[in-house]
DNA sequence: GTCTATATGACGATAGAC
DNA sequence: GTCTATCGTCATATAGAC
């Protein structure tokens, strides 16, 4: 009777395994595509092709493409979400300088857009026609924003950052220096390393120009000007 | 004899304004097209729809759609070109700050940018699976790259920038400002005004960082330090 | 230069057998 | 869940009449 149960149950929990298998193996496929030829360059049938099934199989686990995408979307936004709070983790704990903590995160962030230029593409430019990510797929890249507020609250409250500067702001000027890097990287050099890429080795500079601004002069910015 | 030469040569004239009058014509219709559906959304029987012709006369005067692309690249390329060419004319003799002077260059940029959103696309992204603009059509960007070192060197040599900074490496940090505040604007916000866009408007303070860090110390800059 | 007609093919998606 | 077969649509591109 017991057995009866695990063998009636069991099957089951491991075909949903099995089928979450392969919807993850179509995602990174996808993936894969995206990275060759483009976001918009994705299809169904190369999929398929190189899963060796045929394009109506995927049907099974997509109802469309525009899900596909969608679950790109919100992998994509996941992944960098979980990025940016494993390496920010230790925020309030951190002893170094507001700069050196800054350029920390700016790099690990840049460092996973210009190695994963296909979600990049997907999360922050628009590059398929038509396509617009779903609330759920969603969700992760609202989180992200509201993680990045907290972390700079965080330095805020430290003395890390002036006290009279607006968050929102900051967070504002801070998103266009990051995504100015990886934009001007990925499009001009895509194929170059982080360490070495012509854009992203800008970062310290950059990163030191925001923190000259924004430091709390208290802790030895020599140029405080409101702004 | 003389009006013989004149009606043999006037329509002949005639027929190649007319042809590039067409050209210009769906140049036209194609940039509206990629603007309202992206820029990888363009396709030949939208635009023989639009123009109420039928999709092969538009192989008379383009031999593909690649070719078409490149046209556009080519014709976004020397827009951009001139209109930053037209912005900064003065450069050598214009009286203000270095912070006045690189505030109107950006805001001109930025504002053609976020204005004309399926150029920009076009141009410093790379929408379309499959396409790289040819070396001509490529010519007016390089020549883009070089007139805004042209800019910087003169600055530079007017005392505005600091004398030991290199213009290479101001330039890089200079076009992740720029392309910065566009890709932010037209990724999160494309249908906010330039005048008052949430990282348009950015751009003062953004210009202001900027400048602290390469104004000339001479210059009255207060946190001069090498990097 | 524009048209009709057509070649050719890819694509997304569905129906239904197994 | 996978397949074959197929639909419908759209696309780029070419041939040849007018």
């Amino acid at each position: 009777m017991l057995s009866a149960v695990t063998t009636d149950a069991m099957p089951l929990d491991r075909r949903r395994r099995r089928r979450l298998e392969t919807i993850e193996e179509v995602l990174d496929v996808a993936v894969e595509i995206m990275t060759e030829q483009g976001v918009a360059g994705l299809s169904i049938g190369e999929v398929a092709r190189r899963m060796g099934i045929r394009p109506p199989s995927l049907y099974v686990y997509f109802a469309s493409k525009e899900a596909m995408y969608d679950a790109l979307f919100e992998r994509g936004a996941r992944l960098v979400l979980e990025h940016v709070r494993a390496a920010t983790a230790d925020i309030d704990t951190d002893d170094r300088t507001t700069e050196a903590i800054m350029l920390d995160a700016a790099a690990s962030f840049v460092r996973w857009s210009v190695e994963h230029p296909a979600y990049t593409q997907l999360l922050f430019w628009r590059p398929v026609p038509g396509f617009a990510p779903s609330a759920e797929a969603y969700a992760p890249a609202v989180e992200l924003v509201a993680l990045m507020n907290d972390r700079l609250t965080v330095l805020q409250r430290r003395g890390l950052l002036r006290a009279d500067a607006d968050i929102d702001l900051v967070q504002r000027d801070w998103t266009v220096l990051i995504s100015g890097v990886v934009s001007q990287q990925l499009s001009n050099a895509p194929d170059e390393p982080f360490d070495s890429g012509a854009f992203t080795s800008r970062l310290p500079t950059l990163v030191a120009m925001f923190c000259d601004h924004y430091n709390s002069p208290a802790r030895g910015n020599r140029n405080a000007r409101k702004r």
